[in-house]
DNA sequence: ACTCTACTTTAGAATCGTTATAAATTAATT
DNA sequence: AATTAATTTATAACGATTCTAAAGTAGAGT
């Protein structure tokens, strides 16, 4: 979804109705450039200054696992008291800033080949996620 | 501090008062073969089962963010809306059984060896977590 | 043993992120 | 325009965690 400020047929696509709402927050996500890291608060601020508008956060908490659960989003695994959500739902690993409390994408290649030894009867592996804790040197 | 009943030793050691509380809280935790993985309500309702009385909620979590300091617990990165705590410190990674909502420790050699080729100039990396979520294969 | 003081525990209030609710609004269809 | 179902909204409710201030307790000194 990355560059294209047509969001209303994106969302059509997906079984979901165009409202401003929706197409305000496709826009903060997904009209950038780079993959973009954030909270339901972050999203939250960054849309009722852009759009000098506030969207209620309930909204905002709707649309956010509507798009997870459509798979346009990520949730990663940090224990914090907040949720951390991930535009790039490609399978890559994260530093995390503890400093800045900031998430860091590595790409698959940044990351050697994880072997998983050990296996659980009648369990299947869903996901490997790595999270390399990073902070200032000194 | 694993089989060893003699708690209040270890916890003036640490400069920790050995009151009742966090004696019993310490049996709970480290009187046992396997390693423990809990939430503050697990180790709670553990606690009033086996003592017959209900140590406050409040003490639990001083005690168990006490020991975490202390290094004597580690906090693991998952996100759910409760943290999760493992009496086992040393370094390793963890299953998270989606299905029941618990940790499964896999230890040093259950894991290749994790090679991050990516770097911050003026961040040191602390730790390298990885989390594999299992599920029942169905 | 008694006292003092600092440390600890406690119940309950406060806070924060998130989810639920029910009424008002809006998109899409007729 | 009217109807219907989806969506948004403010607010209440919730659960985990932290804060608070009062009551209790351990350890040191007397």
């Amino acid at each position: 979804m990355i560059n294209n400020s047509d969001f209303s047929e994106k969302l059509r696509s997906l079984g979901l109705r165009p409202t401003l709402q929706r197409i305000q927050i496709c826009n903060v996500l997904y009209n950038r450039e780079k993959t973009f890291h954030f909270t339901i608060q972050n999203l939250s601020k960054i849309i009722s200054n852009k759009f000098n508008k506030k969207i209620s956060l309930a909204t905002v908490y709707n649309t956010v696992h509507t798009l997870k659960k459509k798979g346009y989003l990520k949730e990663i695994s940090i224990n914090s008291d907040k949720s951390y959500f991930d535009t790039n739902v490609s399978h890559h690993h994260h530093f995390f800033d503890e400093n800045s409390n900031e998430l860091i994408d590595l790409n698959s290649d940044d990351v050697g080949k994880i072997k998983i030894k050990k296996s659980i009867s009648g369990k299947k592996i869903n996901s490997v996620e790595v999270l390399v804790k990073i902070a200032n040197n000194n």
